[in-house]
DNA sequence: GCCAACGTTGGC
DNA sequence: GCCAACGTTGGC
């Protein structure tokens, strides 16, 4: 089992929204960069949790954890030309981007800003703090996790 | 709106 | 394969 973190604008697609869908599953689409295609596609397993991270927030922060309940698959609004992530160059018989989907576990009560993540000992090495750090889908390694599930006390 | 840090594209 | 130009991400 391994852990994650997930980014989305909250503008786009906010954990609210996720909250509000019929079982509380969305396909993770539109993701359009190969290294976290890769993870996708490769090394996400049914099962592994990922911290729901809202960016170009007010304040950027971690706002819930979401469980992988479909593993990687391709990503059909590729394919579609009046989707705004459509790719021409992705063929259905070869397709180019793929997705998850995740499934709402848990909304914290309240959001874990970047701040606070910067702030609390322990996490300096973690990816999402590097500078520079740009990547959609990353991995978080497990003691990295349970000390942010320790912050919320 | 600014800008650093990447990633992608395309000419050569 | 190199690299400049351009586009995007995302914090501030």
């Amino acid at each position: 089992m391994r852990y994650w973190l997930m980014k989305s604008e909250p503008e786009c697609y906010g954990i609210d929204h996720l909250a509000k869908e019929p079982k509380k599953i969305t396909p993770w689409d539109g993701v359009r960069n190969y290294q976290a295609r890769n993870m996708m596609r490769d090394e996400m397993k049914k099962g592994d949790l990922a911290f729901f991270y809202h960016s170009n927030a007010n304040p950027p922060g971690i706002a819930g954890v979401v469980e992988v309940v479909k593993q990687g698959y391709p990503d059909h609004t590729a394919f579609d030309p009046t989707d705004e992530h459509y790719d021409p160059k992705s063929d259905p018989d070869n397709p180019r981007w793929f997705m998850v989907d995740v499934k709402l576990k848990q909304k914290f009560k309240q959001e874990i800003s970047l701040k606070e993540l910067r702030d609390n000992p322990g996490l300096e090495a973690m990816q999402l703090l590097k500078k520079g750090n740009r990547l959609s889908v990353m991995p978080v390694e497990k003691q990295h996790w349970d000390v942010i599930m320790n912050i919320l006390g």
